[in-house]
DNA sequence: TAACTTAATGACCAACGAGTCATTAAGTTA
DNA sequence: TAACTTAATGACTCGTTGGTCATTAAGTTA
């Protein structure tokens, strides 16, 4: 690339959310090994001891990273939950809707496949990820549920594991986008893959009339 | 660890897969960067040099690793598949015990959390696989999936977007063990989790009698 | 049993990349 | 405007690791 690199400039407001940004992309694109701090550096328009000024070392960059994709998207989706009255699929439905507005579709969905992929190097930030995003995640679904078993919405089903099965597609929806999807030929369009796995979910999970009378 | 190493000993033809072994289960827990080659070889009982005489470098044993994965089982499935005359539903269900047999319960099984962590690293390799694995269980499922539909048993839907939210699940259950079951208080039954998904599209993926009547 | 072949070894070298720091340049203050 | 502060720089150091190869040892052949 033959652009003249932009002149040094002080942005010490706006550096440490450049680098983080930038260091999304490639952590989430190659891996935590895999990714060179002098890419993060030249991708954040910036020198490589320029990271060193905001961030320690290039495990605590990658641990902000992560921490900071942890958005207020789960607060708010258990504020719609508290809320909510009508059918508890409607609640699923909006609390999907909410997820992928907020989080599947911008930066922060490469999170998943970067987290997936870096767990066991990483147990205690997976751990910090699991508590923070997977289990409050879960246990949003989990209560919506089981509001939808107590009112005969839904058929009685083991409730833990039901919660696994519902946002396994979900994730997976991410990251295959993150990661099978460069080398494949054709593409899932995610809007039509979430619609039908509610579908599915609609009456997959319904309470049945024939079940009632037994 | 104060054991005395194993005295040198040929084993030209066991050689090789003892390598794979030990890569197998390096390359899935750190991912192929942060893998070292020694590691590998200490592992597989030999020294570094070794590995050399066998493999012409880390990436040739990465892809023997993800080639040497793709195990008949595919092949299997498409015979079980071939032969089946009862429901679509008990193919899918016997499609999924077999894969779970022959392929969850192995080494093998932490290959798609590998696969999904180093695609965009090895691209041509990340294809490979999604065309040999991903690609031919895909088109298995979805025959059977058409198969249901045209003999009334399943109710009409978009068969190539339900495949991958049927599929999502299953490879979500592997990826989720090789990856951040490490580091969470508690871990899903595979048995029950697969019992569930499967009840859950037995009664989703069903042809109502009030659709018939429309 | 000596001579030979070949599987295995691990010290070594070169390349790489995380992290450092003396220096430079942008911006502020007096 | 000079003096000062501080954000930015990139050459450099040092440790790490992929890959090599002279040497060793296991096994085979004559």
């Amino acid at each position: 690339m033959s652009a003249i690199p932009a002149p040094r400039k002080r942005r010490k407001e706006d550096r440490p959310s450049e680098l983080l940004g930038a260091a999304l992309h490639l952590f989430v694109e190659k891996g935590f090994t895999a990714t060179r701090l002098e890419d993060v550096a030249a991708k954040a328009g910036v020198s490589k001891g320029t990271l060193y000024l905001y961030y320690e070392n290039k495990e605590a960059l990658f641990k902000a990273v992560i921490q900071e994709g942890v958005i207020p998207i789960i607060a708010e989706n258990e504020a719609i939950a508290a809320k909510h009255t009508s059918s508890s699929f409607d609640l699923l439905e909006k609390l999907l809707d909410n997820w992928w507005t907020k989080i599947g579709q911008t930066a922060f969905a490469g999170i998943p496949k970067l987290m997936v992929a870096e767990a066991r190097n990483f147990p205690e930030l997976a751990t910090f990820y699991y508590e923070n995003v997977i289990n409050r995640s879960r246990a949003l679904v989990g209560s919506t549920l089981r509001r939808g078993m107590n009112s005969g919405e839904f058929r009685p089903m083991d409730v833990e594991t039901t919660i696994d099965v519902l946002i396994a597609p979900i994730l997976m929806l991410l990251i295959w986008r993150f990661s099978m999807n460069c080398c494949q030929g054709s593409q899932t369009d995610p809007q039509q893959y979430l619609q039908i796995h509610m579908d599915i979910l609609r009456q997959g999970l319904r309470r049945l009339e024939k079940e009632s009378q037994v």
